[in-house]
DNA sequence: AGAATTAAGTTTACCGATAACCCTAACATA
DNA sequence: TATGTTAGGGTTATCGGTAAACTTAATTCT
């Protein structure tokens, strides 16, 4: 590979010269300016940023770590940050953690050793808290995004799930159901219990007790938990409403109504946090919408203001407001016999 | 930073010790391994990797470029190749190139200046040539994936996209229908044109002359060309199917067809290439369905084999095979008349 | 005209790791 | 006893770039 010593060789200058050529810093003629600018041209030159990196203590490169890279809501969120970061002159790197702890510690041992500037850090669950503290032992940026970590005061961009929550369960209210289930992620996740809480708030506000029964935890990523959805929908009073955590257990239902021959939302309303992406032929499912790509995008400005010391020291704790879109997958109860 | 130099002097030997320590080489006695290797821990010692590969002259990186982090098929391409990469050693710098060739050389020179070991290389378009020769002038190998560059000859992981495309094509003759549109990406894109051929050898097999008024050209991320659609729809002897140059395609002209209020497949089939991914609700598009998360997988593998040179100098072309599913999206002509 | 400043470069040291070679005491061998 | 060997390290140079301090010669100021 050609470097600024092969450079200085040609152009009869000492290497620091190219160096400054490169950066437009210090003194240079124009004339030997463009000489060197030429040679480099001729050369195929291309600065080796490792070497850079080594001297300037900064790699320019940003780590974003996300739970599920096939869920479009975080497929877009790298959109967001990777469209940031690219304009601020940065590199992204990405991480898959699968939802899962032991990935996501190989990715976080990965973030250290290549030394990036700072991380976007979207948690597997609470249990990522040493993770995190791991990066604060070696002075590394970061940002929480989508979810929070209990007992980790940092920067962080969220969405108002309980919000969001409430809003969607009293657009089932509103149309009349009663008995609504809730069928959720694991609570280990800080999204999971606020969307529960909003629930709960939601029937609070109706005077409507809560009924374990129709409380279901399983996993953001999994389709759906066969057996406990027949049991749910074998209870002597059954739901009329479903209220699924994520988009995926939404999809995961629906499928398995399907099967059942269960029609929805004649039969059963089901709606969902999150959208379901650009490849969905007909948007059916009604849904509370966060701006995934917003997520990203402030997720990187912000870590990068934390980088640069362009921020006041007290955490910025961003949270983006989501919105109620009703479409098919929800109306009254017993729509079909109305 | 905690350095070699930090542990080195807190165990009172030299710094190449601990470079021994920390990669098994040399002779050193297990008394001092392991007192070296405690100190480590104490420190939270992690090696720069920037130091290491600088003199090393290998990042352990790998880059994957692909045109559209939304579409779920580059999606799964992207998972296959990250759980290769991590597997193998490696890790994966994702980049993002919207189909759009200026993003594409933004991308080609960071890659350079990263120093990555290799990149898994999938164009925006033929007109990535000089990209390419760029990476070959800096003897960066490369893998393209699904998608070749005419006048390239290097390895490359592809579908058998004539095939696939005849396939299908065939499947809606099969049917009965005779006047078949087609609806493709660019041409620019080698899979369109290899997916178009197939298409003219279906009807070439079944003495069916092409009719160049049912043949579309748009881009594989727009969803679709509404005036033109209206034209195809609207000519004197209609298309009873549209073969979809690709998923997004598909989804367009669906939108496109709802909101005309024709029902698919009773008015008209709608088939393509590639499937929708995780969050469709009811898998409904017959589709020619690709591999993607082995392309991902099989183009690292192959990329690995190059940088070592564990592999046959000559080029290598993976093709993966592809499947006709064939779904509810499309049935025989005039199907509700019958 | 002499001092001060400036333009245009150069020299040196260092970032953190590793390869390649060097050193020394202890032990084995002839 | 003299000579090899080996275990267990240490020294030095280097990867490719940059900051900081240092030269010179030319120019400006008074």
């Amino acid at each position: 590979m050609v470097t600024i010593y092969d450079i200085a060789k040609q152009a009869n200058v000492s290497a620091m010269t190219v160096s400054k050529v490169i950066n437009n810093t210090g003194k240079i003629s124009e004339k030997t300016r463009q000489r060197v600018k030429k040679i480099m041209e001729d050369l195929n030159y291309v600065p080796n940023s490792m070497a850079r990196s080594l001297v300037l203590q900064e790699t320019k490169m940003l780590s974003l770590l996300i739970p599920d890279i096939t869920n479009p809501f975080f497929t877009t969120v790298a959109r967001g940050a990777e469209d940031a970061a690219m304009r601020l002159g940065y590199k992204l790197l990405f991480g898959n953690s699968d939802e899962n702890l032991t990935k996501e510690k190989e990715y976080v041992d990965m973030i250290l050793s290549t030394r990036v500037d700072g991380v976007l850090f979207s948690a597997a669950s609470d249990l990522s808290g040493p993770h995190l503290q791991t990066l604060r032992t070696h002075r590394i940026p970061f940002v929480l995004l989508d979810r929070a970590v209990p007992g980790f005061d940092c920067d962080a961009v969220t969405g108002d799930n309980r919000e969001g929550a409430r809003r969607l369960v009293e657009h089932l209210l509103a149309l009349g159901h009663r008995r609504i289930a809730m069928v959720n992620g694991s609570l280990l996740v800080s999204t999971a219990r606020e969307r529960l809480t909003g629930y709960k708030d939601a029937l609070k506000l109706n005077d409507i007790p809560p009924d374990d029964e129709l409380i279901l935890e399983m996993s953001y990523k999994q389709f759906a938990d066969e057996e406990a959805l027949h049991r749910l929908l074998a209870l002597p009073s059954p739901p009329t409403a479903v209220f699924a955590g994520n988009n995926f257990i939404a999809v995961g239902i629906i499928r398995k109504l399907l099967d059942m021959g269960i029609s929805v939302p004649d039969q059963l309303s089901v709606v969902c946090f999150d959208d379901l992406g650009a490849s969905v032929i007909d948007p059916f499912f009604t849904v509370v919408s966060q701006p995934a790509y917003q997520f990203g995008a402030m997720g990187i400005q912000l870590l990068i203001e934390r980088i640069k010391g362009t921020t006041t020291p007290e955490w910025k704790k961003l949270i983006l407001p989501s919105e109620l879109i009703v479409r098919n997958s929800s109306a009254p109860p017993n729509a079909h016999a109305g």
